[in-house]
DNA sequence: TTTTCTGCAAAGAGTTTGCATTGTA
DNA sequence: TACAATGCAAACTCTTTGCAGAAAA
């Protein structure tokens, strides 16, 4: 099955339509590690924007992308129902974005933390911060 | 040395002006764990809302606050030179935001994350995302 | 007194909404 | 055909900018 079936049954699972417009943005997204809004739309220059607004705002709810916060703006990514999960290393300087394996270290801190707080982890995020090799 | 102190003294040592209007917004700081831009122009009603942007930009080039993200949106934070260094267990449902300790485990992974890939780290994010022991 | 900072007003992004039209199931 | 999704235009929120006056060094 492909990541484009998986997002149409999906789709289909919440009762939603599987349109060009989604589909469209679903393949974009496919294509790029993390992306802004703007890229997203101007990479898209057929669709209206409202349409992309409203159907990332869908995809968030249904849990098809993530919101992952690159300085001062966000981006989307795809969510680890479609790709490893991962974290990110982000440059201070050049705002390039490296990722890097979930790691059972972290794991077990999740764990250990939402004990001790009564809490039902769902999901996480973890960035390093810093400067890259040709920023250094 | 309380951390006004602390702070004037962040600002004489780069160059920069000791005025009423980034006094009020450290204070305002100073009293609230996390807080957004809304809530600090609503807080400071006798301070422009330029100027409180502009000074935010500041504090953060100056490191002295950070940016935080919560679901959708951001907020700002005193940074660790101001508090205990944490991190954030956000609640999905109902957006409170509970905080939890440095914890030698995420240390050690981010020592060797930036080895791995040449990195020099200078600060870093962790979220943990899901439901409160009252939402769950 | 000189330089930096602030307030004001206006402009610019980024995002959301209502409604008529189109496309999907 | 019935309902959901899209395009369009307009509104709204959030953030930035230029400039003149005010405050800090």
């Amino acid at each position: 099955m492909t990541n484009l079936d998986q997002f149409s049954q999906i789709l289909v699972d919440h009762n939603h339509s599987v349109t060009k417009t989604r589909k469209d943005i679903f393949i974009t997204l496919d294509r790029s590690h993390q992306i802004s809004m703007k890229e997203l739309y101007a990479g898209l220059s057929n669709t209206n924007r409202s349409s992309i607004y409203r159907n990332i705002d869908l995809f968030l709810k249904l849990n098809i992308v993530n919101k992952i916060q690159i300085g001062w703006k966000y981006k989307i990514e795809l969510s680890d129902a479609f790709r490893q999960h991962h974290h990110h290393i982000i440059c201070n300087r050049c705002g390039k974005v490296k990722e890097f394996k979930e790691n059972p270290a972290i794991t077990q801190v999740i764990k250990d933390i939402s004990i001790d707080n009564e809490f039902v982890p769902l999901s996480h995020e973890f960035s390093i911060l810093g400067l890259c090799n040709s920023c250094k």
